[in-house]
DNA sequence: ATTTTGCATAACTATATAATTATGCATCAG
DNA sequence: CTGATGCATAATTATATAGTTATGCAAAAT
């Protein structure tokens, strides 16, 4: 049971003396008188019940408890720390922002509901939604410039640093618009896609490797036909009114295949299956309206899969 | 600037009234009178100079500065209980503990430092080390057995409620003794090792279904003489002593090839390339030893790389 | 138009608190 | 042996606290 008499007072004054391993330092250091801290740190020594520092004549040392107890007691301070400082960034600016990376993937399946559940539990954070290639995302956050980053995982040798939340997991399509010439086959020859101009990833894209190795594994060599493009909206205007087929992560045009706008080409694209998530920063710890964020996101993933799984039964 | 004389008793104070949008109902779980809890309330408007309430006659709610400061306020008393119930468990068991889960990758050649290294920071916490097939150890880690898991990043539909925090990446190798036949050739045909027992990871390990695809890559097909094993101190020996060709991912070998012990065949496996890191849960927070603990590997890791690169030039 | 609801304020009281100074006592260095 | 170091304890004091009861007051409900 929680002391409710314990003041941050006692966890400073403890974690100053178990920093300067000495309660006359600490008492210099905050500015009191030694018998003050000695005081202190036994009430707080008695709010928990147990020792927490052995007293010898040359300075004091943590006990198994002490050492135990000061981790938490940090963490607590810094809480309220931080908690103090929120305020004043609201004061001063007016609210709380979040900024928030978004990839193709789950810019226009996840991520609209999520933010929209979101802000009905905290409509005074400002979220601000950056789409990019992912190599810019990555970067940003990394130097923090954003908070989080919705979508595929990265490859490695972009991670380091990173954390990676799992969601669920996707492949990869070819889709074309309904009516299209090689969907008259009921088994087409899926190297007839050369035939066509095909709209595939750029370079920088997270999904490039594993298109390429797909195309490859399938005995499609180089495409002659091809636009390289990020635009969700423009491949998706463009393979509408041309027979272009869009080689494209599924979560980007799940909705247009539900809805019957495009058409999925059978083909087996199991090898491009991999996770879609959320990437943080490790060693800024996660502030809380994030976490809400997360929390938000991850309803709504699994929500939206279930969905998913639902529609294909 | 933080107030030294807010207590927790105003924290949970503010806490329930948050909770409840009521501060007679607040009183009521409180056990305390009315005008007891909104003084309580003022005090804390008063240390932190911001209005966390906006009173009207039906109840109360929370302003913008109130909204902010809830998450921080809980995350403090949680910090805090925590660490009050920390000391009881370490009262009765005689100390924390640790469980671990390492994969095969890592057992030999991360964490042995990492830990070690850990234990200098933190001697009273018992690592307590877990080894065995990743499924088996990412169920135990979603349960709660385990409170990391250190390795390879697991098959997607495992990592459900999982977080993955990467370390670095690596390859499989495939190692033969020194002296093995293929090696007299300086290029020899890979689809050679059909003629020799193959160590190869078990069904269920996480790299059986990369090994698959890199053998199919290479045009060779099913291993007419195979062995599966977890076991890298068999597969160590047995390699060792016999013409066998042991495919693993490369971390569990790596110090017996830089030893000369092993030999790498010279084969493309840049396919096999994957991520290696740390899983958690995401729901229970992460406590403040295996947070230690996490840095220590993460900081083994990054030594342990550049090390390596190093090597390789 | 009352009554009820929900919160604030005031007045009061017994404790608790947060310091202080003065002092004691063991250990360690010289 | 002596003094310095480092912490604990005691005595003291002004202030803060954590509650209490009693009361007021505006909005909402009846």
């Amino acid at each position: 049971m929680l002391d409710q008499r314990i003041k941050f007072r006692h966890l400073t004054c403890f974690l100053e003396v178990a920093r300067q391993r000495s309660v006359v330092k600490a008492a210099d250091t905050l500015s009191i008188t030694q018998p003050a801290v000695s005081k202190t740190i036994r009430e707080l020594e008695e709010h928990l019940d147990a020792r927490l520092f052995d007293r010898s004549k040359r300075g004091v040392t943590l006990t198994d408890f002490g050492k135990v107890f000061l981790r938490y007691a940090g963490a607590s301070v810094t809480a309220l720390r931080q908690g103090v400082d929120s305020i004043s960034q609201v004061r001063m600016q007016g609210g709380l922002s979040i900024n928030l990376g978004v990839l193709p993937t789950v810019a226009a399946s996840v991520m609209p509901n999520a933010i929209r559940h979101f802000k009905t539990l905290s409509p005074d954070t400002t979220v601000k939604v950056v789409a990019g290639p992912n190599v810019m995302l990555m970067g940003q956050l990394r130097v923090g410039e954003l908070d989080l980053v919705v979508g595929r995982l990265a490859e490695p040798d972009q991670m380091s640093g990173l954390s990676f939340i799992h969601l669920y997991s996707e492949h990869i399509s070819l889709v074309a618009r309904p009516g299209h010439p090689l969907l008259a086959d009921k088994n087409p020859d899926i190297t007839r896609i050369r035939e066509f101009t095909v709209l595939v990833p750029p370079k920088h894209a997270i999904i490039h490797p594993t298109v390429d190795k797909m195309l490859i594994a399938h005995g499609i060599g180089a495409l002659p036909d091809r636009i390289e493009t990020v635009s969700t909206s423009f491949g998706r205007a463009f393979t509408r009114e041309t027979d272009a087929i869009w080689i494209i992560s599924n979560g980007a045009v799940a909705s247009d295949i539900a809805e019957g706008h495009l058409v999925e080409l059978p083909i087996d694209t199991s090898d491009t299956f991999g996770p879609v998530g959320l990437t943080t920063r490790i060693d800024s710890p996660i502030s809380p309206p994030v976490e809400m964020l997360i929390n938000a996101v991850r309803e709504e993933a699994s929500r939206h899969h279930s969905e998913q799984a639902a529609a294909k039964t």
